[in-house]
DNA sequence: TTGTATGCAAAAGGTTTGCAATGAT
DNA sequence: ATCATTGCAAACCTTTTGCATACAA
């Protein structure tokens, strides 16, 4: 039976007005595509593809084409405001939760979720200074079974 | 100017005779693909993509198809011998050594490098009990700006 | 007004699939 | 002998690109 967590931490997805904000500093204009494409994703937990946001939007924005939505995905992360989610395989995953969390992976489906872990917020950073590496952020990703993919028999090699 | 490391710890990919007892405890045929798509990967330290690898084994093995490659290095994973790289963008990524170790990854260009730090393999696995979720294994993906990306002015919003 | 973003359609990867032939046990 | 794997070619899915039009600043 699931456990329930006393203080769970907050998701606080980029805001509108950080977005904005961002666009003016850059010189990008703030189209109403690029809005709907913020909106949408920051309103989600998940982390959905390029695509899957395309189909949520067709409802709200049957003119907003399938191109515009990968530009605009790409465009907001170069603003900062959204995050690619390293997803081995399929298709690229989008987050508009660009605070410090870490993710659950599942080997067998490849299912991410979010993990807001206060614990391994405040890791020490390695000496990456061999490789020349400028370290901007981590995540800690766990890997393993999900409920789904977990067989009964809990065991394996 | 880069720094020497006192005791790089080392990277032990996956050997053949695990391989081939892996494969006899599922009942698998060892065939001469398997072989040598398994050695070709083992042999590397970077994390090739199905393509990048069937093209290096185009020399030793012409007749080694694309689809098989990609095939292979499916049951590989399948097997646990080799492991799928969380690659922001396009192709999959796969790695032959899947001990613990954690990533370095280039925001702008994408590239991937393993990072051994035995400071980071002793973390405390987090209560996922609420989510079901059977951890395996972790890895600290570290991410930011490789040599290469890194402009000379060294700040960015 | 000026430069960028958008939409469409077509191209370009990367990966998977159906099927007959081959190969491992 | 038996069943899984391989190779080929075609299908599929995701993402990118060229170009004319529309829009934000």
């Amino acid at each position: 039976m699931p456990l329930r967590r006393a203080k769970m931490p907050v998701r606080r997805p980029t805001t509108m007005e950080e977005f904005e904000a961002r666009c003016r500093r850059q010189g990008l204009p703030v189209t109403s595509q690029r809005r709907a494409v913020l909106r949408a994703l920051a309103a989600r937990e998940d982390h959905p593809t390029a695509d899957q946001l395309h189909e949520a939007l067709r409802r709200e924005h049957p003119d907003l084409s399938r191109t515009t939505v990968y530009r605009v995905l790409e465009t907001l992360v170069r603003l900062g405001v959204v995050t690619k989610v390293s997803h081995p395989g399929a298709a690229v995953h989008y987050d508009a939760f660009t605070g410090r969390h870490h993710h659950l992976v599942c080997d067998v489906c490849g299912r991410l979720s979010d993990l807001v872990l206060p614990g391994f917020d405040a890791l020490p950073l390695p000496d990456t200074r061999a490789q020349d590496f400028e370290i901007a952020d981590y995540s800690v990703h766990f890997h393993g079974r999900c409920r789904s993919c977990r067989p009964r028999t809990s065991r394996n090699a």
